[in-house]
DNA sequence: ATACTTGTTGTCGATTTGTTCTCTTATTTC
DNA sequence: GAAATAAGAGAACAAATCGACAACAAGTAT
């Protein structure tokens, strides 16, 4: 799953965040992996990310965190090393996401009007309550737009995907039109066309011949703060 | 995930929080780092509030409260330390499990339309996203009716809200009318008369005068299952 | 041969940090 | 309740630190 390299900057990566809970910076990543140049630890960086095993806030400084070790048993007991009180230094990772909570991946932003552009990596994550998911794999996504406001999904909501690559008649869905834009809409299937209808009259029903659309995933949860 | 400096804010901020049990003031903070003006302090905790490890509420003095702590271990064992029969101020950072999570009371069905009755006893318990809850007392209930869709808030939701005797213009609230209904509804005082605005034209806005109503709590939160 | 990983150099714009000041809002005090 | 004081919000400026990225070269595994 990763390189010689990536990992050893993901090990050093933990070690800082462990440590001293301060991430470390580009230029101090390339001096612990003996680097010259810090476009190298860029590209690790980014891989890493890709991979899911970190996590970063863009055009953040010193933003990293880890959300997940290789399963390698990096053999990192510090030979007279002893860790008071602390059972694990990442209490995320261990924790098998709380009693009646799923640990699920925030994937960006939904249009729910005008589809804006397909999903992207993950940006977060959101912990949803287990009644909401069921089995499968789920994810979660903000909301942008009004389009979709008559059924009660408003601009700002966040929600729960369960990743599916079909639907039901009436389910709302995010939909991939032509491998291009992600848009939460209803699901109908009309004869051989398949209709998003958004659930707002400004909005207009679209039709697709079948090839055009991908289901991504259907609805499952809806979860909206105040304040 | 953190700077050096938002780092050593944090530290400062839960020794303040645990030590004392009051927030640092931003004059305080300032000092504590070394700061000659506490323009920085502003922004460092802009940043970990963005980041997640601390809440505050707005426009209110010393009102900071630490949600988490960076995954270090930091060895704050206090040399003969021991802590005076609090077991912690911070039950959030000590409960081991539930990640993101608090665990509040369902409280029963409210009204969303013509207001049933009042809030019952504890018919569940929920668990809700840390994000969600402020500081304060939580309870959930179940939704019943349609008064309120044009806010986004369906029959079947589970609203969360935040215990409160108090309500500014235009929040959504929690009102015991007359000590006998409880309904939700937006809350909008009037010269001396508070009015409860439902939000679908089919409802009327209702009017009384102040010594009738009752604020229970206030929105903060709303979650809806599909399926 | 081809694709991928790794190293390096260097540029450019964005973020972080520290300061000074001004304003608005809370909290106290009389 | 009014005035005085304490806080917090935030704009503006400068300097240092940082991150994003393009371009080119070299090593490696398929």
């Amino acid at each position: 799953m990763l390189t010689k390299k990536q990992h050893a900057l993901l090990v050093f990566i933990n070690q800082r965040l462990t440590d001293t809970g301060v991430s470390p910076s580009f230029d101090e990543m390339k001096d612990a992996l003996g680097l010259a140049s810090k476009s190298g630890i860029h590209r690790l960086i980014t891989a890493l990310e890709e991979r899911g095993f970190i996590r970063r806030l863009p055009h953040r400084a010193r933003a990293l965190e880890v959300i997940k070790l290789p399963e390698a048993n990096v053999p990192k007991q510090p030979i007279g090393g002893f860790k008071p009180n602390v059972v694990s230094n990442n209490p995320d990772l261990d924790r098998p996401a709380a009693a009646n909570t799923v640990d699920i991946p925030v994937l960006g932003r939904i249009a729910a009007g005008t589809p804006i552009e397909a999903i992207q990596h993950e940006t977060d994550r959101f912990s949803a309550p287990a009644d909401m998911i069921g089995r499968g794999e789920h994810f979660a996504l903000t909301i942008q737009g009004d389009s979709m406001v008559d059924a009660g999904i408003h601009d700002g909501d966040t929600v729960v995907i369960r990743r599916s690559s079909t639907a039901q008649n009436g389910d709302i869905v995010v939909a991939l039109v032509d491998d291009q834009e992600a848009t939460l809409k209803r699901f109908r299937r009309k004869g051989s066309t398949i209709a998003l209808e958004a659930a707002n009259p400004e909005y207009e029903t679209r039709i697709f011949g079948p090839d055009r659309i991908k289901v991504q995933g259907t609805l499952v949860g809806l979860m909206r703060t105040y304040q």
